[in-house]
DNA sequence: CCGCTTGAAATA
DNA sequence: ATTTCAAGCGGT
């Protein structure tokens, strides 16, 4: 009996969400499995598309002539079992189209291309040919580079079958490659030639003795051999030819680690680490799946106990995953794990060339790397027998996507942890309110680590009322007892780092006349001055003008900055401290690939005295000489119009204070601020994060915000912002008839930013305890929006979304 | 009445 | 996503 494919094709629609059946060609009878990737005819030209196998059966309910698969490009699925059930339940649970969601597990170079050539046939005319085809040859066929009078010609003459459309589908997943030698004749042979050789060619005498201490047929690469046996590659050329070895091609990996680290031995644990490494530990063994929230303030030692509990699942022959917020940020945590678990350890991150990544991603599945260190789409790792994952800083927003699948890591990583029977480990100074809610409950088991390591204290945080600052030091950014905190850091040496909270805040231009303020043209935001390029951008769109001398709307000469940039803060610094050495991290000083290393190396090898950066600054560092850190601005981001403002605000304050005293000198935080009384940051002083939870849970409860509730939203964006609104409602309206009484419904309204890149966008969020006809709801309005999706509507649905702006 | 434009439907 | 099919409309 014939067998047929079940083929998911790579056409992300509502209507191809579901497999075809296609006619597996007999010499890929019993060979082809589901979880690899095909070419197949698909349309009714001779159209070609890649798809993904994901079932092989003997029957189908199609009744129709099935075509056959045109080509299988992998001799082993790129998806094994539990990636291809996981993409099911990622499909299901964020309304996104199956093939997108493995398309988002599977590296950039397994995602083939395909290129269009347009070629003459022979009813052509020789007026036509010479018109389209100067050179008698093929032309690629893109209609998006061609004017739409050529496009329209080329398919009018392809309708009268005088051109054809030719498919190339390439795969793009090239390894790298170099040249392999390894020896043909066994070593008593090579031996025996070797006493029979030329004395005047001694060259192959050392290339024989070479290849008598080689494994037969394990190649090695050329340029090893050439080097260790001290001849040329010509007399590998030589051997090759009289038979003694063979040349092959060798695929090799692209070592994403340009420096070799040092290695470490696990370090001496305090009771409580040693208490939760003995958990986690027990954990792994059983066969139950339990869960872990470890919530360490900073400086606890929180990644010596992922590293122990690490090598507790290495030595049961089982694999570790450990997700970091974004590796750009935290080298010092990449690399703490690759010292200690060397080679095994294979790091995913965008970071990475395609190449790099691609080759990250073959010694994960290929079983050589065991041990995962990656972002967030590193949670689709393909490890077999996960034994432990570890989800760092687990508050991290980065974790959401927030393009389609809009998948949160932490689901897909507590779904990893049932299939394969392992414990999740969520670790954070300042665990989110949903996983320390989950930990209430008994969902997760609460690991705590509350003292520094060495019984270091935790910094001493004093809050700087900037109302009152504002009296003496005018609009200066730095208060008084900050500069003199600062000047005294410099005389000792010792180093600061400060933090200018710019979410929901930027430098932008008003003029003092009229109060007009200069706006992006294609979206309803301020534009920002950038003093580097003297230039005023669009944060959003990219869009860029002149930095403006007269008001344009009442032609004032007025018109000034306000707020406060990176850019501008740094020039104000320098002017104070004028010996002080300051580095300055932010999205335009790190723009370049590896710059954020660079200056994270400057700032540890003290080559400067202060580090100024926006939240990146944050996370991960560890510099035992910061004694002081500053937050210039601490409640930029408290009247945002998000229930998760206060959470944000309290986390970046404890993050940040955590960098003060990491060493043995004491550390000192200093807050300014105008809300000196808001309970996130009062908490944030006594960084007194259980006090924060009741507190914010109590705002929750009554707000019925999440985690009290659970959230959806659905947005829908046009050019028109009249079709934007009208789509909103009809939604709303579809959606009131699937919930009861007790769903919430906010909106429609515009969003905070209504207008972004030219389109205007209209939300409504609904907040919900028990809505079992929800889920069908949603479904009908992704259907629904399928037709008008080609006007220029999209409708997005977005589960737990992280930002309701 | 035909050809062209435009939108909907099908793709195995 | 791309192609084919079908309906609408303006010119012959």
């Amino acid at each position: 009996m014939a067998q047929i494919g079940q083929i998911l094709v790579d056409v992300p629609t509502m209507q191809t969400n579901d497999p075809y059946s296609y006619a597996i060609p007999a010499e890929w009878e019993h060979q082809l499995q589901a979880g690899m990737r095909v070419i197949v005819p698909f349309g009714r030209g001779h159209r070609m598309v890649d798809g993904v196998v994901v079932g092989v059966s003997d029957v189908t309910s199609f009744d129709g002539t099935l075509k056959p698969i045109e080509a299988v490009l992998d001799l082993s699925p790129v998806l094994n079992e539990e990636l291809q059930r996981l993409a099911d339940w990622l499909a299901d649970e964020t309304f996104a189209f199956r093939i997108t969601c493995i398309q988002t597990m599977l590296p950039n170079l397994l995602k083939t291309k395909t290129e269009r050539e347009i070629a003459p046939l022979a009813a052509i005319t020789p007026a036509e040919k010479a018109q389209y085809f100067p050179d008698g040859e093929p032309r690629p066929f893109d209609p998006d580079k061609l004017d739409d009078g050529t496009v329209a010609n080329l398919l009018k003459l392809q309708r009268a079958g005088k051109v054809t459309v030719l498919y190339h589908v390439k795969n793009q997943a090239a390894a790298k490659t170099t040249v392999g030698v390894a020896p043909l004749l066994p070593p008593a042979k090579l031996a025996e030639i070797q006493a029979t050789v030329a004395k005047r060619a001694p060259k192959q005498a050392d290339l024989l003795a070479y290849l008598q201490q080689m494994v037969p047929k394990q190649p090695q690469p050329q340029a090893k051999v050439v080097k260790a046996a001290g001849i040329s590659s010509a007399v590998i050329n030589t051997g090759a030819e009289k038979g003694w070895l063979e040349k092959s091609t060798l695929e090799v990996y692209r070592d994403p680690f340009h420096q070799p680290v040092k290695p470490t031995q696990p370090l001496t644990l305090n009771p409580d680490q040693a208490k939760a490494v003995t958990a986690i530990t027990a954990a792994i063994d059983g066969d139950e799946t339990q869960n872990f929230l470890v919530e360490g303030v900073t400086g606890s030692g929180k990644t010596e106990v992922y590293l122990q509990s690490i090598a507790v699942a290495l030595r049961q022959k089982r694999t570790a995953l450990m997700l970091v917020p974004e590796i750009a940020l935290t080298p010092q945590m990449v690399n703490r794990v690759k010292a200690r678990f060397g080679e095994q350890v294979a790091v995913l991150h965008s970071g990475l060339s395609k190449g790099e990544q691609y080759d990250e991603w073959r010694r994960i599945d290929s079983g050589a790397a065991t041990v995962v260190v990656g972002a967030r789409s590193a949670v689709f790792a393909p490890v077999k027998n996960v034994g432990l994952i570890i989800m760092d800083e687990e508050h991290e927003s980065s974790y959401k996507q927030d393009e389609t699948p809009r998948y949160h890591a932490r689901d897909v990583a507590l779904w990893r942890g049932k299939y394969n029977h392992c414990p999740v480990v969520l670790g954070s100074a300042t665990p989110s309110l949903e996983s320390r809610a989950r930990a209430a409950k008994g969902l997760y088991t609460r690991l705590v680590l509350p003292k520094r390591v060495n019984d270091r204290p935790l910094p001493t945080v004093h809050i700087v009322d900037m109302r009152e600052e504002m009296k003496s030091i005018g609009d200066s950014d730095f208060s008084t007892p900050l500069v003199s905190a600062i000047q005294e850091r410099l005389d000792r040496h010792e180093q600061v780092v400060l933090m200018l909270n710019r979410r929901g805040y930027s430098s932008f231009v008003m003029c003092r006349d009229c109060g007009f303020v200069l706006k992006c043209p294609n979206c309803d935001i301020s534009l920002t001055l950038h003093m580097d390029s003297h230039s005023m951008k669009c944060h959003y769109c990219g869009h860029e003008e002149a930095i403006p001398k007269i008001c344009p709307n009442c032609h004032s000469h007025k018109i000034r900055y306000y707020g406060t940039g990176t850019q501008k803060v740094e020039t104000a610094l320098q002017a104070q401290f004028p010996t002080a050495r300051i580095l300055r991290m932010d999205v335009d000083s790190t723009r370049r690939k590896g710059s954020h290393e660079r200056i994270l190396k400057q700032f540890g090898n003290h080559e400067a005295d202060i580090l100024l950066g926006t939240q990146m600054i944050a996370k991960g560092l560890d510099y035992p000489n910061v004694t002081l850190v500053g937050v210039l601005n601490a409640d930029t981001a408290l009247g945002l119009p998000d229930f998760r403002a206060s959470e944000r605000t309290f986390q970046l304050l404890t993050q940040v204070s955590g960098r003060a005293g990491r060493s043995t000198k004491p550390g000192e935080v200093f807050i300014q601020t105008f809300n000196p009384d808001h309970y996130a940051i009062q908490l944030a002083q006594s960084q007194d994060y259980e006090r924060f939870f009741v507190t914010e849970m109590a705002m929750r409860h009554q707000g019925s915000y999440p985690p009290y509730y659970f959230a959806v939203q659905v947005t829908a964006s046009h050019e028109d912002e009249a079709v934007a609104a009208k789509a909103m409602y009809q939604i709303v309206d579809a959606l009131k008839l699937d919930l009861s009484d007790q769903a919430i419904v906010l909106g429609p309204t515009p969003k905070a930013i209504a207008r972004v890149k030219r389109k205007y966008y209209y939300q409504v969020v609904i907040k919900y305890k028990n809505e079992p006809d929800l889920k069908a709801g949603l479904e009908q309005i992704r259907q629904a929006a399928q037709i008008p999706a080609r006007h220029g509507l999209a409708v997005t649905i977005d589960p737990e979304p992280m930002n309701f702006m």
